[in-house]
DNA sequence: AAGTGGTCTAGACCACGAA
DNA sequence: TCGTGGTCTAGACCACTTA
């Protein structure tokens, strides 16, 4: 069993997890105290702290010293540190969201691009365009520009494309990690060509995301240009307060 | 001095990122060993592995077991987790931005603010109406939602409302350390309503921002309704990869 | 095999909150 | 004053990486 192997400190956060979620802790009480934890793990303090740090960072509980450790609500336990794609979002309402891919070939990357992904005007990526379609509705037109260096063959693969979404593709197939990623979100009004390709029927307004995603390594290594339906769309941002 | 008073695991963490943001230690490179360091901070394991711990959860190192501790560019340890302000992106092009309060007043919560605030009938809010005006043009309407009985006596602070920020005020007056915050982004055409709040010349996208602030104990005290000039505006998000 | 970080122990004293 | 969490010590053994 991974169990056994587990060390403690992680079976320690993991009991205390599961008896927060199942409400046997009940949030706005106290935890046990860190001698009771001690004694009832037959553990060390050490141990008990570093699970209760755990539980702490993740959302579960407030340390007060001089009282006690307080057991929160789960629920805002969650979600945290996070921004919801636009497929999210719809299939929480239950649409079934499409993608269909219109293109994918390797191209010299545009100026913008080479600014952000602060490479080389030499430097190919491949660039991929694709609509989300929800209910028979285009819904948005993305541009995902990659370094060619760290998908090599990106292109025979379209076919795992339709069915894996792209970063599932990147991390299964290539071993990739994702970092972090930056967002940068304005909104304007659709021209010509934006009803043209979402097919519009007047003008609406529209989201215009540019986002950058890095690898652990710090490269970054894509950067994408979403054009999004305004009155189907919207973002949620999942905030934690920062610690500095 | 504050400096003595530290405890010294936050000295170490300190000195460190004094020394990785100073490129003494370059990215890239192994910090000192776990025992160098002991003997260069004259202290134990726990403590330094205390330090390290906080480094790596910001973001300034990677620990490999077996290898080392690898320390990271600093520029991709800043900004994670966090939605810049429309004060903030604005600022930064130097833009100077007033906000002006247009009223504040204990009301009976509406609807909308009793359901996401999770309160009853009977509790009273505070409603602060304000704008944001950047070089002379109104931007944004602000109306934020605070209880009443997290905040007692906030209308006779209105005098300190106009030099701190709201946020400012609540930390630094009412001692509330605010947790996590759901922000909802909505963009639609602007209405007769809105030109004249805004004093909008022509009908132009505007954002439309709900957002829901958490206390540490995880209570939600403030629900915020924004109207933004989506011509005036952007949201940039900083995204941090989930662990689990 | 040697050296690194990962886990863990059994203590100690301090700082804060509540009674 | 007492009980809580906060900091810290000086060890021990384990797991992983590299040579």
């Amino acid at each position: 069993m991974s169990e056994t192997s587990k060390p403690l400190y992680r079976k320690v956060v993991d009991s205390l997890k599961h008896d927060i979620e199942g409400k046997i802790y009940a949030p706005g009480n106290l935890l046990p105290t860190e001698d009771e934890l001690i004694k009832y793990f037959d553990t060390s303090r050490t141990t008990i702290r570093s699970a209760i740090g755990i539980l702490e960072r993740e959302g579960y509980v407030v340390r007060k010293q001089g009282k006690g450790t307080i057991i929160k609500d789960p629920k805002s336990a969650q979600n945290l540190n996070y921004l919801s794609s636009f497929t999210d979002s719809l299939t929480e309402k239950g649409i079934i969201v499409e993608t269909s891919l219109l293109s994918i070939s390797k191209i010299n990357a545009p100026s913008r691009v080479i600014e952000e992904l602060k490479i080389s005007e030499a430097e190919k990526v491949y660039w991929i365009q694709r609509t989300r379609v929800a209910d028979g509705i285009p819904i948005a037109y993305v541009n995902n520009y990659i370094l060619a260096r760290v998908v090599p063959g990106l292109e025979k693969r379209q076919d795992q494309l339709k069915h894996l979404g792209l970063y599932q593709l990147l991390e299964s197939e290539y071993d990739l990690k994702l970092h972090c990623a930056v967002d940068t979100i304005n909104v304007y009004l659709s021209g010509p060509l934006e009803a043209e390709m979402l097919q519009l029927p007047e003008t609406i307004p529209l989201f215009h995301n540019r986002r950058t995603t890095w690898l652990e390594d710090g490269t970054p290594f894509e950067h994408v240009l979403s054009i999004i339906r305004g009155d189907m769309h919207q973002y949620k941002v999942y905030l934690e307060n920062r610690k500095h």
